[in-house]
DNA sequence: ATGAAAGCGCTAACAC
DNA sequence: GTGTTAGCGCTTTCAT
């Protein structure tokens, strides 16, 4: 007889009470003694009791699963992200379950989001590029939960990091080390955190007295490949920029292997800094300068919101912007001749 | 009123039957005459009815989901099997719900295999270095393949690509460029896969007549830092290769960026042959010369087999290999002099 | 070919 | 503080 087979019955006949008690000691629920909370506690232990979730939700629309949606499995980003939301939904007596967009710019099946509705309290979407299927969940009173936001689109509450802030940090960061042609590599615009990053470098430099030059700005993705491949635009233009601030750490990382291909050293010849503090940017050559996303951080914040609009409180702000950090590492330096 | 509500039972007082017929209509069972299947069908489209899987499961101890399980969430060859195995169970009526398992080599909580049990029918593990949790679900009777393998444990049936003929043909392929001097990166040893490429690479130039040096068998484990870090300890060999077989392509493109690093031209200096063709495989400079697995058809061998153990059937061949390809790419070139 | 009844494991609601 | 009843949506089993 597998564990499997441990029921609330079984426990209510090995103690000697009621199912019912048993679901009440079981669930902290007030309307159990001391002793007797304390006596089924030790049987459910011993046998290995452990609640089926979906009998739980089917009668009390609780389950105590939440689900996590993303489209880009491959991104480490994303999968640090999990791994903190992960842990912060397990410390809260949450499960996890991720739910992969295997097509990126196409909605679930109305079969996947009805398993959704079924299966979990609430969701957590990332990096929300399609949003159909939200507004799906969302009618159905399923709490929803963006990390990082599909444009402007605020109807869910979102988590994210300060973008704006953030990038201010970088090219100040850069100005200071005095370079005056700095170059900015895009991320995918449709994401809030790229318009923001953007806007950031457009302001920062005004501010500073420095015209904007478009030729500057390229057009990004967030991605490796674009990151590398953009740095022979880069590297045509008549007037080089001496530094280049690229909107995340995968295309910073692509900006480097570009630079690298082409034989300019960094920071000496360019300056490359990026943004999010991905592992994978410390291990790089030259360690790349970024500005610190608190990943873990934003992952716990991401569950405790969630939590509390399945609680049925209403999130405390519906945006929750969390503070960036600058971290200096090895990609960038005075330029030549500053 | 949200679709949600749509409950057999609404359909069937729709159509003026029971509600058995309309499950049993919907399920595709015999026992509904023509003209009232079809109109249940027509209804149950109509209003949107899609069956709740937990219920479902509860009562006939079938979900029709089926879990997906991984330490690696961020690993381009696991996110294309994922993506792989999502297409592959959609099309078999199948939805896949993945478990992450937040630390690597540790396995997930009581809790969390307990409620894979109660949301679905079967396990997809891939690269399972833990597994012991593998066997509590195996003990509570949930059909399991994995792909790849922990060593040579062959508990559950498993998928994989033909390694070992795959790492042949890569030291063939090198062989007939001219290259003698091969050195070889080991991928994680704790997977059959790693170990079948090892002894591959052994047994091929020991049959082209070659001595095996030691010198150039490098410990690598499949990622790509170590791939990058591993190039000097080859650099720094007296009598240096002129080849580099990697046990795969992440651990590939680390090798290829140490090398540029170093300020080697691929493949005129050293040629690199990698395992597995992910995309970055094609995208990287030089392009990768590499063993192709059939990512896709291996999702797909995966969820078919899995299937079938759900249906109680025994696998036809509790290991099932998939050939590889060589690809021949811009990575690989004759030596010099050669 | 169709339906009625029972049960899966759990909890909300209402007893006592 | 504790137990009983009913019901969630589905499928099994047994009638008809």
């Amino acid at each position: 007889m597998s564990k499997s087979d441990v029921t609330l019955l079984a426990i209510a006949n090995a103690a000697g009470v009621s199912q019912m008690t048993v679901s009440r000691a079981l669930s902290n629920k007030p309307g159990v003694s001391r002793a007797k909370r304390e006596e089924i506690l030790r049987i459910a232990a011993e046998q290995g009791y452990v609640v089926n979730r979906t009998q739980q939700k089917s009668s009390s629309r609780r389950s105590h699963v939440i689900g996590l949606v993303t489209a880009e499995l491959h991104n480490p980003f994303v999968s640090e992200l999990v791994a903190g939301v992960g842990r912060a939904a397990r410390t809260a007596g949450y499960e996890l379950l991720v739910y992969s967009l295997v097509e990126p710019d196409q909605p679930p099946l109305p079969r996947v989001i009805k398993l959704m509705q079924q299966v979990i309290d609430g969701i957590i979407a990332l990096l929300p590029y399609e949003h159909s299927y939200l507004e799906v969940l969302a009618d159905a009173r399923v709490p929803i939960i963006t990390v990082d936001q599909y444009g402007r689109f605020v109807r869910f509450p979102s988590i994210a990091a300060d973008s704006y802030a953030g990038a201010c940090m970088a090219v100040r960061h850069l100005l200071g080390l005095g370079h005056k042609r700095i170059a900015f590599l895009t991320g995918d615009e449709r994401l809030a955190s790229a318009q923001d990053r953007h806007r950031a470098y457009l302001d920062t430099l005004t501010q500073a007295g420095i015209a904007i030059d478009p030729e500057l700005v390229l057009a990004g993705n967030y991605s490796l490949s674009r990151g590398q491949s953009v740095v022979k635009s880069l590297l045509a233009l008549k007037d080089r920029p001496t530094a280049v601030f690229a909107a995340n750490d995968m295309s910073a990382i692509g900006v480097l292997a570009g630079l690298k291909e082409a034989g300019l050293r960094v920071p000496e010849e360019m300056s490359v800094i990026g943004f999010d503090d991905i592992p994978g940017a410390a291990q790089c050559h030259p360690a790349l300068t970024t500005i610190r996303q608190p990943i873990q951080q934003m992952g716990r914040s991401a569950v405790n919101t969630l939590l509390a609009l399945i609680a049925g409180l209403e999130a405390a702000s519906p945006q929750i912007v969390l503070p960036t950090e600058l971290v200096v590492r090895a990609s960038t330096g005075v330029p030549r001749g500053g």
